[in-house]
DNA sequence: CTATAAAAAGATAAAAAACTCTTTTAATCT
DNA sequence: AGATTAAAAGAGTTTTTTATCTTTTTATAG
């Protein structure tokens, strides 16, 4: 579903979520000896999430990557849009060039079941709620 | 979600459901350039799905691929498996190795909606069923 | 102001997915 | 039986995704 780059970057975000704001920075190592991921490719991939701001950052001695208040009180959507391309929500599921109610493909009503459950997934709590659940119920990421 | 191959596996399949039959069969080329797909990777695919006995196929003059009634029976699902491998119904969307209630991950609860609305997309009607709603509303494929 | 720490950027490499081409096998027709 | 047709199988190639390595920029601390 979501590509590789996607779920690295969910599992990150969330866990800059628990472990750090903004007068505790992570360094990428930190996030990813965590998370067990590649450390180069998640420096990209984190940022690529900086640069359109979902994450935040500073450079320097004690530097590193953070989220503020602002970026927790989002949700997860932004993040997948930023990695996946938001034609993730959007495009058929069949390949057709476009999707659309006026030319559906034979799965087209049945899709929208399918993205109703995936927008649900990534919009209905912010990034925050997501953490403090995995606090409290102590979950994997 | 599912990877360009299966797109193209789903459609093909449908394909032959509305063109073809045991009297009636088509080579590659036909499907291939029906869909404007890749025709040698198409030929892949196909090879693929009738070894798994999700569509019917015969060499030789006359040969070619078609569904017979009982691949016209069965549902979108096993061909979904067979292209992209069963995991796409059951692996953790956020990628960690098990997916499982007893160790979930933040969005497995939610993920299970997701789940359902896209088993539903390929389960809950027959090849042949689409196909006729593709005939009948003269839908893209 | 200099040294240092850490992200940003750029350039490369490896692996996987998508796509192509060639040879082999099997069915049909004459 | 021999010629022909079309799938099956095998062996490449190209493109995209994933992953690594190196250099540059910027913030901080001393
Ligand atoms: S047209 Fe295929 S999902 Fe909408
Ligand atoms: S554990 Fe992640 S979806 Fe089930």
């Amino acid at each position: 579903m979501f590509s590789k780059s996607c779920k690295y970057a969910i599992r990150a975000v969330l866990y800059l979520a628990i472990h750090s704001d903004a007068e505790h920075k992570l360094g990428v190592k930190d996030v990813a000896e965590a998370l067990d991921v590649p450390g180069p490719f998640l420096a990209k991939l984190l940022q690529q999430l900086s640069r359109h701001h979902l994450i935040s950052s500073t450079k320097g001695p004690n530097g590193g990557f953070y989220l503020s208040e602002t970026n927790a009180r989002a949700n997860l959507r932004g993040v997948v849009e930023s990695i996946d391309g938001p034609e993730v929500f959007s495009s058929c599921i069949l390949g057709l060039p476009v999707c659309s109610s006026q030319n559906p493909c034979p799965l087209h009503s049945r899709a929208q079941l399918y993205r109703q459950g995936l927008l649900e997934l990534v919009e209905d709590q912010t990034i925050k709620e997501v953490a403090e659940r995995v606090e409290r119920q102590e979950l994997k990421i």
